[in-house]
DNA sequence: CGAAGCCTTGATGCGCCTCAACGTACGTGG
DNA sequence: CCACGTACGTTGAGGCGCATCAAGGCTTCG
C-alpha cells in the first residue's frame, strides 16, 4: 500500500487534507520504468497522468525531419503527462526515463474530478502549466537573440541548478547527459557542444567526462550565459 | 449598453446561456485603443483580462538586451491578457494595437468566479492556454531545426491563413506588417527578410509593398516552409 | 575481445548577420 | 499643397559563427 507521506509534502498537493490524499493515492498505481524506456510517446492517447517519485524524465519532441528536441527534464516531485490540463487527449511529446524511475500513474478519468474537488490542486497545476508556457517563450527569445555559446552555458547552468548535487569539485549534474543531449536542448550540434566544453574545461569553468558534467564555477558560467564574452 | 450578440457566438463563451452572458457583459468595459498604443506592458500588474472585439493585437516580449520578439498576433474574438489563467499577477509581455482596436476589459477579480461558475468557459480557456504552449514548443523545434527561409515562409503562411482576406491577387495579410516585424517573429534580421521577399516576388510567390504582403501562391510558399528548396 | 556508443579535434565552406549607402512612400505642418 | 523629416525598404560587400564532413581515440558492455 502507498503511504500518504510519499506525496504529502509535494507542491502539487499543497493544501489537500491527508485523508483526501489517502483516497487519491488509493487510485494510483506505482510503476517502475527502467533507464531509457518510454513512459509514453508523442501521439499516444493520454490515458494516464503521472507524478514522478524518483528519477529523472526527459521530455522529447520530434521534428518533422526526425530530429529530436529536448523540451525539458522532469525532476522527482513533479507532475507530468498532464495532457488533460492542456485540453488534449493525446500526449504532445515523448517521455523517456533518463535513469531508472518510479512514478505514480492515475487514470485520466480522475483528472476532471480531482481538479473540481480540490481547488488548490487546480490552481497549482494551472500555475505549473503557466510557468511552462513562460519558460517556452523565454526559450524562443533565447533562440532568437543569443549565440550558441550563451545558450549552451545557460542550459548547463539551469540543469546544474535543477538537479545538481554538491561534490568537492563543484555542482554535479545528477543524471547521465551526453553532448548530444545538450545539443538537442539548445539547437546546435554535438560537435559544437564538445568544443565548448573542452574550452570551458581548460578555463576551469567545468569538469566533464562521459555523460557527466560538473560545474566548477557557476558564477563564471552564468556570466557567459548572460552574454559576457570571456576575458 | 453592450449587446449579448457581441460575444454569444465566440468560442470562449460557447456553452454559456445568454442570460449569464448578459451579467458577464454588465461587468465589462468597452475600450478603444488606437494604432500603436499599448493595451498593457510586460510586468504591469494584471488588473484586467480582455476580449478583442475588433482589430489585431501584437504580443511582444523584450529580450534582456532590448531586442523585441513577437510572440503572437491576437485576432478578433480571442481572449488575451489572461494572466490569471497562468497563475500570474503581472502580464508576461507587451500588448500593442497593430491597428485601431476595440476590446472588452473585465477586472481580474472576476476571473476566478467566472471560471468556477462556467465550467465550459474554464475548459475552453485552459484549452487555449494548452494550445499556446503547444505552439510555443513547435516554434522552439522550428527555431532549432529549420533554416531562416523556412521559418519566414512559415510565419507568412500562418499569418496569411490567420488574418488573410481574399483579393484578386491572392491572400492579403490584413494588418500593416513590416520587414522588421517578420524578422522579430522568426529570429532573423529585416535585411534577410527583405531579400527573401524580393526573391519570392520575382518567382511569383508573393506581392509585397510597404507594410503589406499578399500571398499569391500559398501552395508554393507552404512547400518552402516545409523545407523544399525551390526549383 | 569485439562492437557499439560516446567524445574529440581538424578542415572546409556556407548561411546569414553586420555594416553601409541609398531609394522611396508617408504624413505633417508651414 | 508642397517640402521636409521620418519611417520603411532595397541591395551590395565582407566576414564570422557554426554546421558539416571526416577521421580517430576512448569506454563500456555483452
Amino acid at each position: 500500500m502507498l503511504d500518504v507521506s510519499l506525496i504529502a509534502d509535494l507542491p502539487p498537493f499543497d493544501g489537500i487534507e491527508r485523508k483526501a490524499l489517502g483516497t487519491l493515492l488509493s487510485h494510483a498505481k506505482s510503476r517502475h520504468y527502467e533507464k531509457s524506456s518510454a513512459v509514453f510517446n508523442q501521439g499516444d492517447p493520454a490515458n494516464s497522468f503521472f507524478l514522478l517519485l524518483d528519477g529523472h524524465i526527459r521530455v522529447v519532441r520530434m521534428a518533422p525531419d526526425g530530429e529530436q528536441i529536448i523540451a525539458r527534464y522532469i525532476s522527482s516531485g513533479e507532475l507530468f503527462g498532464i495532457a488533460q490540463a492542456l485540453g488534449r487527449d493525446t500526449y504532445p511529446a515523448n517521455a523517456i526515463a533518463a535513469v531508472d524511475c518510479i512514478a505514480l500513474a492515475w487514470p485520466s478519468s480522475l483528472w476532471q474530478e480531482t481538479v473540481e474537488k480540490y481547488p488548490s490542486f487546480a490552481s497549482n497545476t494551472y500555475k505549473t502549466v503557466g510557468s511552462r508556457l513562460q519558460e517556452a517563450q523565454d526559450r524562443i527569445v533565447e533562440m532568437a537573440t543569443e549565440r550558441v555559446e550563451q545558450r549552451v552555458a545557460n542550459a548547463i547552468w539551469k540543469l546544474a541548478n535543477q538537479t545538481g548535487i554538491k561534490t568537492d569539485e563543484g555542482l554535479l549534474i545528477d543524471l547521465p547527459i551526453s553532448r548530444q543531449d545538450i545539443s538537442e536542448m539548445t539547437g546546435t550540434t554535438l560537435h559544437t557542444v564538445s568544443r565548448l566544453l573542452s574550452a570551458w574545461e581548460q578555463n576551469g569553468l567545468v569538469k566533464s567526462g562521459r555523460q557527466k558534467i560538473t560545474v566548477t564555477s557557476g558564477h563564471r558560467l552564468k556570466l557567459l550565459a548572460d552574454g559576457n564574452r570571456d576575458r
